[in-house]
RNA sequence: UCCAGAGUAGCUCAAUGGUAGAGCAGCCGGCUGUUAACCGGCGGGUUAGAGGUUCGAGCCCUCUCUCUGGAGCCA
């Protein structure tokens, strides 16, 4: 029976006979035997087998080269060399698949570039195995996060006939042959109909009766962007709350952040320090720094003063009413307070119809949460609860009411304060990594001209 | 989408407009415990694609494609 290497390497005692299967990451050989650097994905490192060449299997060793699959039964052993803590010594090897020398993955370094063009082989390197290893932890802690505090998971829609914000653009969702838009209503829903770009209305609606509510799932856009910090798909987190207003939203958001940097370091220790030592040397040090310290927060206004009176010249203007850029964000979060920073209070005009009127009637209640090297990781609101408001907000944005009949009846019926964030999941697996790219913390990138896996 | 840069062996990279090369990988051999093992040898090229200038182009020019960095949009 199997053994998976991550148990074999933190035992505490020899085994006589245990059985483990991987693949090769390298084989060296000396007269007389062999050395098997096996991985089998379960841990980020390898596990030694020494074989003789006498070991039934490995009569012939030439076709146990880098990237063939092996199952090696023997007894774990301390290893009398410097290096490892435990070895394999090998009673029986046998070859599942060999790897000719066209396989592509050497036990040198490979560019992250190169890596992509082998989207199917890559989660074989140290580097991706490390990468999905912590994805899917972090999928784990987002869940556990919410729902020991009572939040319920709601999965909101993938196909939607809703434009969430009016703005950004829409993959179309359609069975028709020709122009889907000479007669939509003979289209499959009967309607116009989209990959979502947003759970946040549909989540809305579970919070205005479940009380604490998230989303975590694919979200799609069809913006033309190309930056290391964009996807067509991607994977958002959208926590809603009923009667909470913008200081319970950014206290959960801030929690939430110090909660993901907490569960990486604790529950992926390996993974964290291989990206330390490999991609950000001072990953380590900034994800303790965020869990223990307080987010900084500023309004919008303050926001502005202190990028007026820094001394500094940006390539854009720093003007109430304008939005703030990458280059001001990242002043903000990595120079002047060299911490995560919680903006809030936008002006109206920059921010979407759905965001809570304030009582000035020039901003309203939205928050985005900065760190230092990504930017934005979240973005979110207190929600306009109020009917009459959130109509004539619709109408500032030039949106039309009937549009939105089922979102302003939850404003008829019994409505309440309520406020949301979303949160890219890939963009806060790169700060929790380290890894700089979009592309290299989601399994398979989605983005313009390119869906080839 | 805009600006800048890049594309040479399987990979990482060299090569004043003048004979395309190295390291690694692969193959063959050596080595009694290796750790990105080491030592010796061998094979490996439509220089991203198309066109142009030139006696001669990997190098200069034009277009196309791809990638990278930055920007916009945002999560």
């Amino acid at each position: 029976m199997r053994t998976l290497i991550r148990h074999l390497l933190a035992t505490s005692e020899p085994a006589d006979s245990v059985t483990i299967q991987g693949w090769i990451r390298t084989r060296r050989d000396s007269k007389g035997f062999s050395f098997l650097e096996i991985n089998d994905g379960s841990c980020l490192a390898n596990l030694q087998a020494v074989v003789d060449h006498a070991t039934p299997g490995f009569e012939d060793p030439h076709p146990f080269t880098t990237g063939a699959s092996v199952t090696v039964e023997g007894s774990l052993v301390p290893s009398p060399a410097a290096g490892q803590q435990w070895e394999l010594r090998a009673r029986r090897v046998t070859l599942v698949g060999p790897a000719d020398a066209t396989y592509p993955l050497q036990k040198k370094g490979h560019t992250l570039e190169f890596l992509r063009t082998i989207a199917h082989l890559r989660p074989r390197s140290n580097l991706f195995g490390a990468v999905f290893r912590v994805r899917s932890r972090l999928a784990f802690a987002v869940h556990q996060f919410f729902q020991s505090r009572d939040f319920v998971y709601v999965h909101t829609p993938i196909i939607t006939a809703s434009d969430c914000e009016g703005a950004g653009e829409m993959f179309r969702v359609t069975t028709l042959k020709g122009d889907p838009d000479a007669r939509p209503e003979a289209d499959f829903f009967g309607r116009r109909a989209y990959l979502t770009v947003s759970g946040q209305l549909e989540a809305e609606i579970f919070a205005c009766a479940l009380s604490n509510v998230y989303t975590f799932g694919p979200t799609f856009r069809a913006e033309n962007s190309n930056t290391a910090r964009h996807a067509a798909e991607f994977w958002m987190i959208e926590p809603e709350m009923a009667f909470c207003d913008l200081a319970g939203d950014m206290d959960l958001a801030e929690e939430f952040v110090k909660a993901m940097a907490r569960y990486a370091l604790e529950h992926c220790p390996e993974d964290l320090a291989f990206f330390n030592k490999f991609v950000d040397k001072s990953l380590e040090e900034r994800l303790r720094f965020v869990a223990d310290r307080p987010f900084q927060r500023v309004s919008y206004t303050e926001a502005v003063q202190i990028l007026r009176s820094s001394g500094r010249a940006f390539e854009f203007p720093v003007e109430y009413g304008l939005n703030l850029q990458s280059e001001h964000e990242r002043f903000l979060t990595e120079e002047h307070f060299k911490s995560p920073v919680t903006v809030f209070n936008y002006p109206r005009e920059i921010k979407p119809f759905y965001m809570r009127l304030n009582d000035d009637e020039k901003t309203v209640t939205a928050m985005d949460v900065l760190v230092p090297g990504i930017g934005e990781v979240i973005g979110g609101s207190q929600r306009e609860e109020r009917l009459e408001v959130l109509e004539r907000n619709l109408a500032f944005h030039k949106l039309r009411a009937e549009d939105y009949w089922w979102y302003l009846d939850l404003r008829r019926y019994g409505t309440v304060p309520h406020a949301g964030f979303g949160l890219g999941f890939e963009r806060l697996l790169m700060f929790l990594s380290g890894v700089s790219n979009i592309r290299d913390v989601i399994p398979f990138a989605r983005t313009p001209g390119n869906a080839e896996f």
